[in-house]
Parts: structure tokens; sequence; C-alpha cells
DNA sequence: ATGGAAACATACAACCCTGTATGGATCGGA
DNA sequence: TCCGATCCATACAGGGTTGTATGTTTCCAT
């Protein structure tokens, strides 16, 4: 299935597809959570009357369960795809964080949208709850492949993943320099065994490219 | 200040208090989230009218910064308290566990709305922010104090403190017997040392006791 | 060019929530 | 007893959002 195919943010194209107000959305759900995923804003932003939105859909909820398909589209099964390709322990690890910092294939605030929009739809929390199993299975086989016992290597898995979690839960951005400092602890933390300092500088550089800027945040009382 | 110091869930009393109103809104708040804390719906569940509120408050901002004056007061500093007395490191990292297990001294369901508010208020979000600061600090330096380097010791403390939050935030409870069976692999993940299989189980049959029965969430599309 | 569908505008009804203004009931103290 | 403060009910105004019903325009195909 297709994903978002904007053709471009030029303002002049007289109309809309349904794919349009879809991304438009998708940034009202990252920005400001579901509840500002509004008709009348979403219109305004877009510069049409609501009577556009109800030709393209149904009705609100129906806007809602499209963009968790987007979310499935885009967030899903990437980190395991990093993982099963890895051939050793470090490069895994490794690669695994590459993920985490490449916000281009894994989106970390729709990540985090959804997963805030879980806590007040029953259904959307039960999806995204086992989108997480998934995710910290992969971790957790991965470890396994390489020597791990059973439940270590599962509480391993869920102490890396969780403590991405919350990095994004908390909106933490620092400086690359910064983080390069931390680099060797986490990854003592997590395996248990110490990084191999050249290929540390040789992921700090290889990741160096991809860093995003930071993203300012909303918020009024 | 005083907290809640509500006198009995009996409906008979015919007069409420401003604190009847807080505790109300701090159960809306945590189930359902800030936005659910609506003076409306509060009134109902109150079984009294709206003028009832706007007598005891002035609007519905005061409501809200009282609910945070609640937070402040019940959830801070409990986790520095309880590693500054541990005389060892095994002590203190199980002093700690002890605290999120025990969710009289530390509420993590009001946390975690708290910290659910934050993300859509910049002024909430800087509080929980310095909050968490503080926390990690506190671990971190509890790690210093037992020889950890210092960047070792932070990144530990946020570890630990991370998973820990993501824990909470993915509302995972699972019954004692698992939990037992994580514990060694949780230690020598966040401290890198093994655990004394005798504390072990001397800290299994102190924490028993203080387990919190799984709460259902609410969730509606 | 013209009929018709696609895409959008306009207008209206219904609901929900906040805030305010004001009236009514209850209770203790002088 | 009666007066005033406390506590709550009633009523209304205002703003915001979702749907729906119905025009109006644009554009393509025949």
């Amino acid at each position: 299935m297709e994903l978002l195919s904007t053709q471009s943010d030029d303002d002049r194209q007289p109309q809309l597809t349904r794919n349009d107000w879809i991304k438009a959305a998708l940034d009202a759900l990252i920005a400001d959570g579901v509840e500002a995923v509004q008709i009348t804003t979403l219109s305004k932003s877009l510069g049409v009357t609501r009577g556009s939105f109800y030709w393209h859909f149904e009705n609100r909820n129906a806007l809602l369960t499209a963009l968790l398909e987007e979310w499935r589209a885009k967030n899903s099964d990437m980190m395991a795809e990093a993982l099963t390709k890895s051939p050793t322990l470090q490069d895994g690890i490794l690669d695994l964080f590459a993920v985490w910092v490449d916000h281009e294939k894994y989106d970390p605030s729709l990540d985090q949208a959804v997963r805030d929009w879980a806590r007040r739809s029953g259904e959307i929390r039960a999806i995204v709850e086992k989108e997480d199993n998934n995710r910290v299975a992969a971790i957790a086989s991965f470890f396994e492949r390489f020597g791990y016992e059973t439940t270590e290597a599962f509480i391993r898995a869920r102490v890396i993943y969780f403590t991405q979690l919350s990095y994004y839960q908390l909106n933490i951005d620092e400086p690359l320099a910064k983080r390069a400092s931390y680099l060797a602890a986490y990854f003592r933390c997590f395996t248990g065994q110490n990084i191999d300092d050249e290929a540390a500088t040789k992921f700090l550089h290889r990741i160096a490219s991809k860093i995003t800027p930071p993203e300012t945040l909303p918020g009024q009382t």
C-alpha cells in the first residue's frame, strides 16, 4: 500500500488529495496530540473549508484510522530488519542506535504521538502494545544469538528499548559531542561488554550526518 | 502544606470541601488525562452543579495548578531519600526498586498523568523536566558514591530511571513470580555486578506485601 | 458545448464546555 | 430571632467543534 506521496508543498494546487489531509493531520498529531486533529483546524491550515474534508472522508474517525495505518506502515519492523543482518553483537547494537538516530527510517515523534494517543484509547493501546512486544522480542532474540541466556537477553532488550522510549518521551536532545561521550557507557550498560574504540569513532562518524536538528515543541496552558 | 484529607467516601456529606474537588480532579487526571478534568464532568460525579465549583475555585486553571501542587507534594524527593541512607550499592538499588513498587510512597499513575500533561503545556513540561533531572542526578550521585566514574554513573542512572519510566508508560503489570525471575538480570544490567542470592530472596519477600493489584485502564475511541 | 462527476463553499442544527450573574437554602452566632 | 456568611442551584451568554444538507465551481469525457 502506498504511503504519502505529496507532489509538492506548493500551495498552488487547487485540488486537495486524501493524502494531503492525512499529511496535515499527521503534523497536527505529532505537534499537539490527537485532540488537536480537528477538521476545523486542518481545513484552515489547508486553506479550504470543512466541506472539502467531508468529501474525502466519511467523518473524523475515518481520518484517525488512516493516521494509524500510516504509523504502522512507517514505523514497523525497522529495528528487526536492522538487527537480523548484523554479523557481530557490537555491529547490531550500533546499527540499532543508528536506526534511532536516523529519523528518516524511524520517526520517533510520530511514534511518541501514537503512544500518547494510546493512553486514551483502548483499541490504539492494544495495537501499540503488540508492536512494542515485537520490538523487544526482536532485540531479545538478537542477544540470544550471541550467547546471552534467555531471560537475560529479554531483560537487556527491555532495558535498551525502554531507555530509548523514555529518551524520546522526555524529548532529550543533546549535541553530538555529548552523545559521543556517553556511547561507551551506554554500550557497557546495555551489553555488559566494552565497546571497541575504533568501532565507536567509526560509528560516530557514520551518524554525524544524520543527526536531526533540534525540534521546537509546542505547548500552552 | 496539607495533602488530601477526605474524611470518608460516604456520599452523605452535604458540604463539599476544596479537597473533595481536587481529589475528584486527580482521579480524572489519572484516568483520562488533563482534558478530562472538566468542571461539568466533575460536578456530575460529585453530585452537585457547577455552581459549587466556582465557589471553591476561581476557574479551571486554579484547579489545575492545585493538581500540580498535589503532585509535587506527593512525588518529590522520594527516591533521593531512599538512596542517601543505603549503606551498600546493593541495598540502594533494591531500596530504589522498593520505592517504585510501593505505590503509597510513589504514585506512578499520577506521575505518568502529569508527564502526559506536560507534553501539551510548556510550563508543566519545564517543571517535570526539572524533577526528572533531579531524580537522575540523585541516582547518579549514588553510583558515584560507590566508585563509578562520573559519566558512567550518570548513564547508569539514566538507564535505570528511564527503564522504569517506560515500564510505567507501557503500563506493564507482571505477577510477582515473573518479576522475581527478572530481578537478577535487571540488577546485572543496571549495575554491572551480580546480586547476592540471599539478598534477592530477602528483597522479594520484603516487597511481596506491597504489590499493587492490577489496575484497569480506561479508553474509548 | 454540454452533461455529469469531482471538489469545494455556504449555511444551519446540535452538542459540549466555560464563565458569570443571581437567586435560594442552610447554619451558626449575637 | 435574625442577620450574614457559606454553599450550592438556576439561568444565560459565548465560543468552539462535529455533522449534514445543499449550492457552486471546475474539469474531463463524449
